[in-house]
RNA sequence: GGAGGGGUGCCCGAGCGGUUAAAGGGGGCAGACUGUAAAUCUGUUGGCCUUGCGCCUACGUUGGUUCGAAUCCAACCCCCUCCA
């Protein structure tokens, strides 16, 4: 009985699909995709899904699970990861874990404390005093029910004062009260493999091309029948994401075609900035350079090696 | 050819005699991150060093006025609009 699952971590377009799919080729391995974007049904070309054909030869987990108007979170990520790896684990083959949404990867191997879920009304009601007052007011408001996160956050970070106040209403208790630092053990082994490049400006690089693809395989087609189907609104996590966000203004008529592209350029480097802080923060059991010469050898034979032993351990 | 407007740091753009290495924004770089995370926020961004309210380089080019110029003057080189 195999115990153990691996994890392939990496910014976006540094290829982390292309050596995993390599790596099928060598292991009866699944997918279980760490990515906060694909998760949404139809969002397919912006987020680089894998495609059908892919699929059928790699069984992929965590994908297309919600509609556009829903929304995900890293909490649910944890229990429907833990499910997906269990699930593979039981049917013999190897999990494979793989993405770059580094938040929810942390809450997979740390855990994460129970806290009440998203509630859009609170939310909502939370935006209007915002649009009135201003977010550093609703800051104030923080200090005096909830001094230690008022501390820990700056005075504009929208979102945390918004969670941090909602999670104070929804249950009467400071937000920092509920944060135990829980350390919730897997129930099986998790070997992770970062991939960060050496070469900043390759992977610039990558990102203009593959956007530029996106664009030709009808990225903006893919948002306007999107638009047509459901009722979007830019403030949905769906429509915020990288690619999207640039172009849902553009069809909006915010800027022309050569604006949104600079825009989505820009944003997509930026998040894979994000990413290889957390990267650089957390730390693996391997570390490589994914456009050094053999690296998706080497990434496969490490994998290997993991495999074997785990089976004769 | 004539009349205007303009050329500022990686980009856009403010400044219009000293307190200006030069507002602001973008981009870049670095960091934070507990149910929105492809999100949200913070810092930093000419060079050098003995890190000093230090030195050097810098506001199209060259020269000039001035104690002092990105800011005023002249010539020149580009760009835009209008008239021919």
């Amino acid at each position: 009985m195999r115990q153990l699952a691996l994890a392939l971590l990496g910014p976006t377009a540094s290829g982390k699909s292309a050596f995993a799919l390599r790596l099928a080729e060598r292991l009866a391995l699944e997918i279980v995709s760490v990515d906060s974007g694909q998760v949404y049904r139809g969002m397919d070309i912006g987020t680089a899904k894998p495609s059908p054909a892919e699929c059928r030869r790699v069984p992929h987990h965590l994908i297309d699970l919600l509609e556009p108007t829903e929304s995900y979170s890293a909490g649910r990520f944890r229990t429907d990861a833990i499910a997906a790896v269990q699930d593979i684990l039981a049917r013999g083959r190897l999990p494979l874990l793989v993405g770059g949404t580094m938040l929810y990867y942390r809450a997979l191997v740390q855990g994460i404390d129970a806290l009440p879920a998203a509630d859009p009304a609170l939310r909502a009601a939370i935006d209007r005093e915002a649009a009135h007052a201003g977010w550093p007011a609703l800051h104030a408001e923080l200090v005096r029910v909830d001094p230690n996160s008022a501390r820990r956050l700056k005075p504009n970070d929208a979102q945390r004062i918004q969670r941090a106040l909602e999670v104070f209403r929804a249950t009467g208790k400071p937000l920092s009260e509920l944060h135990t630092a829980p350390q919730q053990p897997l129930p099986f082994a998790l070997a992770g493999c970062a991939l960060i490049p050496a070469d900043r400006a390759l992977l610039h690089r990558r990102i203009a091309e593959r956007f530029d693809r996106m664009l030709e395989l009808g990225l903006v087609d893919e948002l306007r029948s999107l638009r047509r189907r459901h009722a979007l609104d830019s403030a949905l996590p769906s429509m915020r994401s990288v690619g999207y966000r640039q172009v849902w203004s553009f069809l909006e008529g915010a800027h022309g075609e050569r604006e949104m592209r600079d825009k989505a350029l820009a944003a997509t480097r930026q998040l894979a900035k994000r990413q290889l802080t957390w990267l650089r923060a957390m730390s693996f059991d391997a570390v490589l350079d994914p456009f050094a010469p053999g690296a998706s050898e080497r990434f496969g034979d490490l994998a290997q090696a993991l495999a074997r032993q785990d089976r004769a351990a």
